[in-house]
Parts: C-alpha cells; structure tokens; sequence
DNA sequence: CTCGATCCCTGGACGC
DNA sequence: TGCGTCCAGGGATCGA
C-alpha cells in the first residue's frame, strides 16, 4: 500500500528512468478509475515528462505545455494514485503486458511506461493550469517540509482523533495506514486519543518521529506488505522495521504485552495497550471490523 | 464538524 | 481441487 516513503521511491526511480522522454502514444484498458480518459489520450501525446516529483501520496508527472498557443493551458501534469496495488514502472516494448495494465504511454527512447492495477483503487488525472492549482492546494501539508509549529496548529486545532487526523490528505498529505500506527506506537499515542488533547509535547515527540519514520523508511525504499514494486520492480525493506503493524497478537517490542487491533476511523489500528494508554471517556473500542452483514449485490 | 456505514475492486487466505 | 466467504484498504459520498 503505497504511502508517502513508497510513493518517494517510486518518483525517484522514475526521475532517473523517464525524465526527460516524451510519450509518443498512449493506449488504456480499464478507464474507470481514470478523470477523464479523452482527455488523457487527446493531451498526453506529444508531451514531454520534465521531471516526476510526489506530491503527498500522488506522483506528479510534471509535463510540457501544450504545442500550439492557443491550447496553452499553463502547467499541465499527470497525477497518478497508486491505490492499493497500483504499479508505475517503465519496461521494454517487447516485454509481455502483465494483466490488469490500464494504461501504456510509448516513450521516445521505445520503452513503455505502464500503469497496472489489480483493484483499480488509484486514479489517474492529466490536469493542467487552474484545475491543477486547485486540485493540489486541496492537500495539506507535506509531513517531511513542515515546521513543528504548523504541525502541531493542524493537529491540535481539531477535535477528531489523532489516528483520523493523520490519515486525513487535507490535514496531513502522504501518510497512510502503516505510518499512522507506526509512529503512534514510537509517540506512545492511542491512535483513539483525540488530537486536540494531546499535549505539546506528545505532538512534539509525535513530529519528530514520524519524520524519523518516514526519512528512514525512504532509505529502505519503502514497505512492501504484499506487492508494492518500486519503479525498478524492486520491493522496499522497511517492512522489517514494522513494530506495531500488522503484529496483532504478537508481543510489543518495548514491553511484551500483546499487540491488539481496533477499529479507528474506520481503519485497522495496531497499538500496544500498555504502551499507549487509551484515552479516558473512551468506549466502543476493542472490536474489531466483523460482524457487519455481508452486502447482495 | 465529526462520525459511522457503504461502496468501489480483486487476490489471497481460509473453511469445508 | 474447488467453491464460497471474508478481508484488506484510500477515498468518495451520504446520512446521522
């Protein structure tokens, strides 16, 4: 499940491969998951990547503006979600198209740039201009390039719980499920406590590790929990440095008493009971996502 | 404003 | 071996 570190590694990996190479053609599959798949085919071809950044979980593929003047729309780029499953990666021509690629742009050195995506949960975008303006000032703030007092503003001035306001894009842009619990569990934070009574230090200790996690996890490349690739079809290692996700039922690593998962903010939350204390007044915790009838179709 | 519920989607795990 | 069921999860959306 790519999250900021995984999406990092992956704009890097395609700084390096595709920068620079125009996209000659485009062909899709699957466009459900896609803006404006017209637009996209109408657009893309003729353009120049210049360079491939992230932006929160997204990759921003920075584009050159159209040929002819009068369809001058200013900055255009192509943003691409990964979802859940989603693989950005360059390959050769001839290699055989893996199943579920939506979506393959011909590059000018004659390799291909291929979107594949088993569950389609990403989403896919050429915009440009004011609608890319708009679209990006929509996120919140980049976890890595803000200030501890901007940080703590965004947290402490909400009333929803610490785990929700960490995956919210508009608050934070970038962390995920993973991190979240991650960097609760190096706080010492229930992810059930809510933001606006956390003290300024726990927010402190909250900034500072989360950065920790976030810079070291890129160092690894990313985790890879069951299939995230980077742009060279690598997987990333820092799922060995997971201590809480994932590992319910399993010892905590600070203090031996068993790992539990509730439900916050409709997510699986990992998190040590006796490391992270819940909240006072809290209830409904300690279930778990079950019981809830299977849906016809 | 914040919450939970529901849906989107498919592969993998699991039970029988 | 094969089928059915459940589950994962980011984000949009809707109603409470």
């Amino acid at each position: 499940m790519p999250e900021l570190p995984e999406v990092e590694t992956v704009a890097r990996g395609l700084q390096r491969e595709v920068a620079g190479r125009k996209i000659l053609g485009l062909t899709l599959g699957k466009t459900d998951f896609i803006d404006d798949p017209g637009a996209m085919e109408k657009k893309l071809p003729g353009r120049t990547i210049l360079r491939v950044e992230r932006y929160g979980k997204f990759l921003l593929l920075r584009l050159t503006p159209g040929e002819q003047p009068k369809t001058n729309e200013g900055e255009a780029a192509l943003l691409v979600h990964l979802g859940m499953t989603g693989l950005l990666m360059p390959r050769a021509a001839s290699e055989p198209q893996a199943k579920h690629t939506h979506v393959v742009m011909l590059l000018d050195d004659g390799r291909e740039l291929r979107y594949v995506d088993p569950r389609r949960f990403g989403r896919i975008a050429y915009l440009a201009g004011e609608v890319l303006r708009t679209e990006l000032e929509g996120f919140g703030a980049d976890p890595l390039e803000t200030a501890l007092v901007e940080f703590a503003r965004r947290i402490q001035a909400r009333k929803a719980r610490i785990k929700a306001l960490l995956l919210d894009q508009s608050v934070l842009r970038g962390v995920g499920n993973i991190y979240a619990d991650e960097s609760l569990w190096r706080a010492k934070i229930h992810p059930a406590e809510w933001g606006a009574r956390l003290t300024r230090r726990k927010v402190q200790q909250l900034y500072v590790v989360l950065q920790g996690i976030l810079q070291k996890a890129i160092l690894l490349g990313g985790s890879s929990i069951s299939d995230f690739l980077d742009a060279e079809g690598l997987p990333g290692e820092y799922q060995r440095h997971h201590r809480v996700y994932g590992r319910e039922g399993k010892p905590c690593f600070r203090c031996r008493t068993t790992i539990r998962r509730v439900i916050v903010a409709g997510r699986s939350s990992y998190y040590c009971p006796h490391c992270q204390k819940t909240p006072r007044g809290r209830k409904g915790l300690g279930r778990t996502k079950s019981g809830r009838r299977s849906t016809k179709r």
